[in-house]
RNA sequence: GCCUCUGUAGCUCAAUGGAUAGAGCAGUGCUCUUCUAAGGCAUUGAUGUAGGUUCGAUUCCUACCAGAGGCACCA
């Protein structure tokens, strides 16, 4: 690598002066123009070395000189004293030619095993935006963790009890006379259940009473009559969610239910009741976290129920003895922040080993201008109902295109999802996102659309290309009038950005790459004809157009996006 | 009250402690006999406040201000 050769450069350079530095950084500096790698060890060893940053840099440029390292056209001392290395275009012909469909990958994660739990919905509720936020993170870092060479299983973990599930079940009762035959309109009977047995039980009395019951009654089994509608309802929803998570390009491999996670929490936390890690206090049974700086939390309530608490740790160990991971990730909405470090830090006394496998990573929460969103106030915005209504704003768009119905169809939902995922994954994942549809769902500038678009037209040039029997070549003689692009110059760093988006668990560096990537070669496109049969350096163009939409793809597989042929 | 997170352009977001703080949207003005105008070109505009650390701070530390989330039997 050339990193490496720099480096190694630059230490012996400074060797040479009597100064040892341990390591040497070597970044892209944010100004093309001010070369392809850039270092500023000259500032970073000026008190060591007791001499002015400027003069340092000098030297060790002077030294360099000497002898070029392989693939540098020339380095340059530059403001406070960096040291700019610019390439030869030879160093980006070579990188184009790497240019493959596995570019990206590397095997940094090899003989790793990944667990990562994200999506997790309550059976009985819609699937919201902010699960769509869980879904879009998870599978992203999953892919990314599979470029990294990593083997990744997805988990899911959904809420089959609880209050919800009784609120709908009252609900269920209540209009059991509509309970619908076709299939398509089973999840929305089930979402007014939902919103019925919701409303009933915060306005009236008799209703709370009847949905607590109703609560007991589901978590026993007791009532062959419930038993059925909660069959029923389970089925319903488990299947409305695949549908979506297939659309989202999500196959999970293990779900995980608090029906099973239930007993083995409540275990869990009794065998280590004797051993003092939990105690009793106002009958529950508690973790004490002030210790640790943290807050005190019920495992165990009253009751003798599991609390969230206690499932959260019958389901690490269920997961582990299911796939016994290097490392699980749960993502989460951030709200649960001080709920998992309680959590954890019981577990790491139960099981410091598992509890160090665990990482609790969250998102933001998704806010609309109105404010919080909530189902109370009937401004919950569900995946499915986000999903088609740009569906149709694509389809209204596209009505005029040259292309069969199903073409259309398929179009739309590729171009819908795109611009969903894209407007979630472009930020840190950390922060809220301020969603106001009109702002938020966007097909031109920064959108999914802008970039599968610049594929499509990629695509379309390396196929008159063919048409015309010009090939993509990289070749010397191509190269000899050639100056290099700032396409050329983008294009080898792709596999640092997914290194990097790995270990960090941040997907918008793909995002932010791949959009001024995008933005750069349609630049570049609008600058000058690529095919041309006139044009000596056209295969050398065509290589690089290719080169472009092999980055575009794998890119946008990695934050989930599919890339439409036409649109 | 305590704990955590976040304050960057009119709006939505970028910026491994580095160079002149980048984009997009919105506004304005150009640009389709060409390979898809969901495009390209040009242009206006910003680091909450006050200190500190550092050769260098949007980034690290302290205080304050503002917003969000959490703080015992919901998840």
């Amino acid at each position: 690598m050339i990193v490496e050769e720099l480096k190694k450069a630059i230490q012996k350079a400074l060797k040479t002066m009597g100064v040892v530095v341990k390591e040497v950084e070597l970044e892209h500096p944010a100004e093309l123009s001010h070369g392809d790698f850039s270092s500023n060890i000259a500032m970073a060893s000026a008190k060591l070395a007791k001499q002015k940053p400027r003069d340092i840099a000098e030297r060790i440029v002077a030294e360099l000189q000497k002898k070029l390292p392989t693939g540098v056209e020339k380095i340059e001392v530059a403001g406070a004293g960096f040291i700019n290395f610019h390439l030869k275009k030879e160093f980006f012909a070579d990188a184009v030619k790497n240019i493959d469909a596995d570019f990206g990958k590397n095997q940094n994660l090899k003989g790793q095993k990944l667990i990562i739990e994200y999506t997790n919905t309550n059976l009985f509720k819609e699937l919201h935006i902010g699960h769509m936020m869980s879904n879009n993170v998870g599978e992203s870092l999953s892919r990314i963790s599979e470029f990294r060479g990593g083997e990744v299983k997805r988990d899911t973990y959904q809420g089959d009890v609880g209050l919800h599930v009784a609120k709908a079940i009252y609900g269920m009762v209540e209009l059991s006379a509509e309970i619908p035959e076709d299939s398509h309109l089973k999840a929305a009977f089930l979402g007014k259940a939902y919103a019925l047995g919701s409303t009933a039980y915060e306005e009236n009395k008799e209703a709370e009473v009847r949905i607590k019951e109703l609560n007991k009654v589901i978590f026993e089994k007791s009532d062959p009559e419930i038993n059925k509608l909660y069959a029923w309802g389970r089925e319903v929803s488990l299947s409305h969610f695949e549908e979506l998570y297939k659309k989202l390009g999500t196959k999970f491999d293990y779900y995980f239910f608090e029906t099973e996670t239930a007993p083995r929490g409540v275990a869990v936390v009794q065998e280590n009741l004797e051993k003092g890690i939990f105690e009793k206090s106002d009958g529950a049974i508690v973790f004490k976290g002030e210790p640790y700086g943290l807050h005190t939390r019920v495992f165990i309530t009253t009751q003798g129920l599991p609390t969230y608490e206690a499932k959260e740790l019958g389901l690490a160990y269920i997961k582990y003895e299911n796939y016994p991971f290097d490392r699980a990730v749960i993502i989460t909405a951030n709200e649960q922040n001080d709920y998992f470090k309680v959590v954890l830090k019981a577990l790491s006394l139960i099981d410091s080993p598992l509890a160090s496998r665990i990482l609790h990573l969250s998102h933001g929460m998704l806010r609309l201008p109105s404010g919080k969103m909530g189902s109370r106030k009937g401004n919950v915005i569900t995946g499915e109902g986000l999903i088609a209504q740009v569906e149709s704003l694509v389809r209204e768009k596209i009505k005029d295109r040259e292309m069969s119905e199903a073409e259309k169809e398929t179009l739309a939902e590729i171009v819908a999802i795109g611009a969903i995922k894209y407007s979630i994954l472009r930020q840190a994942i950390g922060g809220d996102i301020i969603f106001d549809f009109d702002k938020s769902i966007s097909f031109e500038g920064d959108s999914g659309p802008y970039l599968q678009y610049s594929y499509v037209r990629a695509k379309s040039v390396l196929q008159k290309a063919k048409n015309l029997d010009i090939k993509p070549f990289v070749g010397v003689k191509l190269l000899q009038n050639w100056e290099t692009t700032t396409l050329e110059k983008l294009l080898y760093r792709f596999p640092e950005v997914v290194e990097r988006a790995g270990r960090e668990l941040e997907p918008h560096y793909v995002i932010t790459f791949l959009t001024e990537l995008a933005g750069v070669f349609n630049s570049w496109y609008a600058n000058g004809k690529i095919v041309d049969a006139d044009d000596p350096a056209s295969p050398y163009k065509l290589a690089l157009t290719e080169a472009f939409a092999t980055i575009m793809k794998n890119g946008l597989w990695l934050v989930g996006i599919k890339v439409p042929e036409k649109m």
